[in-house]
RNA sequence: GAGCCCAUAGUUCAACGGAUAGAAUAAAAACCUUCUAAGUUUUAGAUGACAGUUCGAUUCUGUCUGGGCUCACCA
């Protein structure tokens, strides 16, 4: 990487020159085009680091350096580093030392152009690797709806999180296993459950999974309504509760029957957001296991008891305190994730992170569960969870509530995006399938995981601007280039020394970063940095487009302009493909 | 009461402590016999308040104001 090659030349400079080199040397690609491709900042933060120990008067902190060569201000010590500094002509074309003391540097268009091509020779993406530790394998952990309801747009924002992120970690060389933990036992199934035997309905009447996904959503209405004004009720519902823990042969039929159809509806929901599970993890499977552990860490002392509970005093931590199984002896969803986390670091080998796409107000709950695994076996699990928060989708008319039955369905929405988009175009039911999918999910992923989405159906998907048409739509036009110039394709790139014009340079420029903002999403486990990246591309293209004929320009201006598009449209597709939207070739 | 998160153009969002704070949308105008106008160009607008650290603060620290969330038997 050429970006390694320059604090490697950095660091010998700075050996050179004081006789001592920087551990961390930062490279930072700047906003503004006009300081080259990369800048660094380490002039200054050096010379503020020998500033200080020389006004400290600790000269025993950085032994033998030279401190002539570090000059009266960190202008001059970078001015001083650029005339030692030795890197590769061809690679770094210029660099510039500019106020207060930043060195800008400009790769080669040589060089970009030659990256550019070795691309599109080769099927595979290249990206920098990222690893949590030496397995080299990890889980991300999301969707996590719980049967018996909706499977909502909150729901839609986790699951397009979790995609992007799996396929972001995938592209850095991990392999991501995809699970998947979902609510089965607990009130809320049985708050729904008494619903239907209270209704006197004949489930058989139901003919289509729609109809049932519809009826169990109003029967867990009916039951939370229930739970709240009428205490005969509360007690049957607890009582059910307790049939469903205890796997009561009475109830078993119905928990069954009711719970499939919510698997084969969200099934259906997965597919047709491209995702997929490698295990689907139960509360029904756990929730025993989970009292055993439980009971086993209070011996230990890890756990109390307290007022008939037991609980984890977490004040000695400075965390919250939490019941991990309630005082009828049920374990809480607290009590359950200590087995989920011994299943799910058994189930696949060693892994070196789980990570939990959960929304915020899970902090305290995930911070105490992490605390109290780590208690439990540290080399286990010490440092291996991560909580990634990602915010609610909220209604901007008010709040979403399955109780009052004001829950955005994702479908419906999905719905909603089509009618919107083929009332506005003509196109056929698969692309405007896809756009629509592709529009919501970009919506969503355009933003970064800690925002709060304030949803309005007309603001906030966009089919036009900074949203996934627009990205397609650019895919679209440089496939419809490149069509036209089929007979060009098959020929090798021979670019030999061609004046590029700006519009040209920004196009090359960005897609020479590409492989960079994929590692940095990795990091950052940020989807967002690769949509507005592929904006910032589109819009480069496009501008470029406009002014510079392509097809009928001079020969070799030609063939450069047509790598420019093909790399363009490779690239699209691909960060596409990491935020888990398709492409269509034709719109 | 304790703790966590958030506050940026009218609105919805960007910006590893970096250089001139970017977009979209809403408004006005221009560009289609010309590689897809689902496109492009031009014009106007913002860091809640006060301190502090720093060569440099939207970003870090403190106080305040205004939102959201959590803190024992829901998941």
């Amino acid at each position: 990487m050429i970006k390694d090659e320059i604090i490697k030349g950095l660091k010998k400079s700075f050996k050179k020159i004081v006789s001592y080199s920087p551990k961390d040397i930062s490279l930072e690609k700047p906003s503004n085009s006009n300081f080259g491709d990369y800048s660094s900042n380490i002039a200054m933060i050096e010379y503020r680091n020998f500033a200080i120990d020389t006004h400290s008067h600790v000269p025993g902190n950085k032994p033998g350096i030279n401190w002539v060569n570090i000059g009266n201000n960190p202008f001059e010590l970078a001015t001083n580093l650029v005339k030692e500094l030795q890197l590769d002509s061809t690679l770094v074309s210029k660099i510039e030392v500019v106020k207060p003391g930043f060195i800008n540097f400009w790769i080669s268009d040589e060089f970009l152009v030659s990256n550019v091509s070795d691309l599109l020779k080769k099927e595979k993406f290249d990206y920098p690797k990222y690893h949590f530790g030496k397995n080299k394998k990890i889980m991300v952990e999301f969707a996590h709806p719980n049967t018996h309801k909706l499977f909502h747009i909150g729901h839609l924002r986790n699951i397009s999180t979790g995609e992007s992120v799996v396929r972001i970690l995938e592209a850095v060389g991990n392999k991501v296993i995809r699970g998947n933990y979902q609510g089965d036992v607990g009130l809320h199934i049985a708050k729904c459950l008494y619903g239907i035997r209270n209704s006197q309905f004949d489930i058989n009447k139901l003919n289509n999974l729609q109809e049932r996904i519809e009826f169990i959503g109003k029967m867990y209405s009916v039951g939370t309504k229930a739970y709240e004004d009428d205490e005969n009720a509360k007690q049957e519902i607890i009582k059910i509760n307790k049939m469903i823990y205890e796997r009561d042969p009475e109830i078993m039929p119905l928990w069954t029957e009711t719970r499939q159809w919510s698997l084969d509806y969200f099934n259906e929901n997965y597919k047709r957001f491209y995702s997929h599970f490698d295990r689907l993890y139960f509360e029904s499977e756990i929730h025993q296991r989970g009292l055993e552990i439980s009971k086993e860490i209070l011996k230990k002392g890890i756990l109390e008891k307290s007022q008939g509970a037991i609980v984890f005093n977490g004040k000695k931590y400075g965390l919250d305190t939490r019941v991990f199984v309630n005082s009828l002896g049920f374990p809480t969803y607290e009590g359950k994730e200590l087995a989920l986390a011994e299943k799910e670091f058994s189930d696949f080998g060693d892994l070196d992170k789980i990570i939990h796409t959960v929304t915020p107000e899970q902090t305290s709950f995930f911070k105490v569960t992490f605390k109290i695994e780590e208690l439990i076996d540290e080399k286990k699990y010490k440092n291996k969870q991560y909580h990634l928060a990602y915010e609610w989708v909220k209604l901007k008319a008010g709040k979403m509530s399955s109780r009052e039955g004001n829950v955005i369905e994702a479908n419906w929405l999905i719905d909603e995006v089509k009618k919107k988009i083929s009332e506005k175009f003509k196109c056929d039911e698969q692309t405007t399938e896809i756009l629509a999918v592709a529009s919501v999910k970009y919506s969503f992923l355009k933003n970064g995981t800690q925002t709060i989405i304030h949803f309005d159906i007309d603001e906030s998907i966009a089919v036009d601007g900074n949203s996934a048409p627009y990205l397609i739509y650019t895919y679209v036009r440089c496939q419809s280039v490149l069509k036209k110039a089929s007979n060009y394709l098959t020929r090798t790139y021979d670019i030999d020394k061609l004046n590029f014009n700006l519009d040209e340079l920004g196009v090359l420029r960005l897609i020479n970063q590409f492989p960079e903002i994929v590692q940095q999403a990795a990091l950052q486990l940020s989807p967002n940095l690769i949509a507005n990246y592929l904006y910032d591309l589109a819009q480069k293209y496009n501008y470029f487009y406009q002014k510079n004929k392509i097809l009928e320009s001079e020969e070799k201006t030609k063939l450069f302009r047509l790598m420019l598009t093909q790399a363009t449209g490779k690239v699209i597709k691909e960060g596409l493909y990491l935020l888990g939207i398709k492409t269509v070739e034709k719109m």
